[in-house]
DNA sequence: ACTAGACTGTGATCAAAATCACATTTTCGC
DNA sequence: GCGAAAATGTGATTTTGATCACAGTCTAGT
């Protein structure tokens, strides 16, 4: 939220906003929640699961240092979407709606820098519903592999990244809409052609340009 | 846009917005151009068409009165992504980038507007992201349907809700992402089972309940 | 009112991916 | 380190929906 934002602002809001600090495995706040205001994470790592029709739990996002979390929440009364959990040890910065109006109506920046995050998501979401039509399983499973290992990745000294959280299968399919069982037969081809490894539970990409073109196809 | 906004506030956009007229068939801009605004629908009717890679005309969306057009162009500068075509004789209001910056500056409700109508629509893909996991594709149409006869629909003496538009089975297979072939089959159903009609042309939606039971499946 | 081109209906076939079934491996809590 | 529970790998089967093929229908422009 606050990445590109002058440094003053993001002084002043901080005034304003309360600091939170969660342990790791820590719920944020749950589905169905009432929201009142949203969260920035200074450092750390979180996840956004919602509980599946058939009662099991599906993952539906990470983020990490910068992102903002719950933002809808401030422009309509819907409740929580999604439970958010501390994955580890995580800062973040409360904001209210009350407080973002006010702080906002000063400081149009603000609006500005919300506005462009929102366009930005849109543009995601609309992007992921044209894949849905456009690719197949392998090339979503490709897409959301870079996707994850740009925003959870940290690169590695063989120069492969590895993706800072332990995805299963089943989360990997849950998230592109597939079957775990296919997730992991095309997993493990890319495996065995060493695209990815995995390595004590994480999966790490050695050839993102190998990715890269499956989801293009 | 302006729905729900002050009317003070509308009036003193206005101001600073020029009129734009369109007869039937006339294009408002095209896909790729470039992008310095937004407009919103006075009244009148307009379609967003995008190629698909096999140079189909593909129907994204339909617009009516109130509704916002081209919103995203002001917040990030990527060019248009679909072409806008008037169905009808329609009047529109265009408002640039900067005057709606210059003009939200001094009034923060246009940005908290502005906000309410991203957030709108960011839930509205979000839920057709999941809606294209739980639902087969006769759910998906039902949906389709319904969300055309809300926004596009008028009440015949019937009682039967007419959707004011010429739909063909491709436009409604690509609005889904399903075949011209499956969405006959579905529809004709439906048609046998006094859901739905065709009255020249028009589809009419006879039982909604019907439909949304089916949506729910 | 005729006719070409667009749109629709429906069966047959095909392909992708879900589901089922079950053996194997890994992970985690004690 | 052990045992239970979770996660994974892989074949066989089934389902859904795409694609192909083609006949019938509608419709707009002359």
């Amino acid at each position: 939220m606050f990445t590109g934002a002058p440094v003053a602002v993001s002084e002043a809001i901080g005034q304003r906003a309360q600091f939170i600090k969660l342990d790791p495995n820590e719920v944020l706040f749950r589905e169905g929640d009432e929201a009142n205001g949203f969260y920035a994470v200074e450092t750390g790592g979180l996840k956004a699961t919602r509980l599946s029709q058939d009662g099991m739990e599906q993952l539906i996002a990470l983020f990490s240092d910068g992102e903002v979390i719950g933002e809808m929440a401030i422009f309509d009364e819907f409740p929580r979407s999604a439970t958010i959990t501390a994955l580890k040890s995580t800062s973040m910065i409360f904001c209210s709606r009350e407080s973002f109006f006010e702080y906002a109506d000063e400081n149009p920046v603000i609006y500005r820098h919300m506005l462009g995050v929102m366009a930005g998501r849109l543009r995601a979401t609309n992007d992921s519903l044209a894949a849905r039509d456009f690719l197949a399983l392998p090339g979503q499973l490709a897409q959301a592999m870079i996707r994850l290992s740009d925003g959870f990745g940290r690169e590695m000294v063989t120069g492969a990244v590895r993706i800072e959280y332990k995805l299963t299968q089943s989360e990997l399919g849950a998230m592109i809409g597939a079957s775990r069982e296919n997730v992991s037969r095309v997993l493990n081809q890319w495996k065995r052609a060493g695209l990815i490894a995995r390595v004590d539970g994480f999966y790490h990409i050695n050839k993102r340009d190998a990715l890269l073109e499956i989801t293009e196809a």
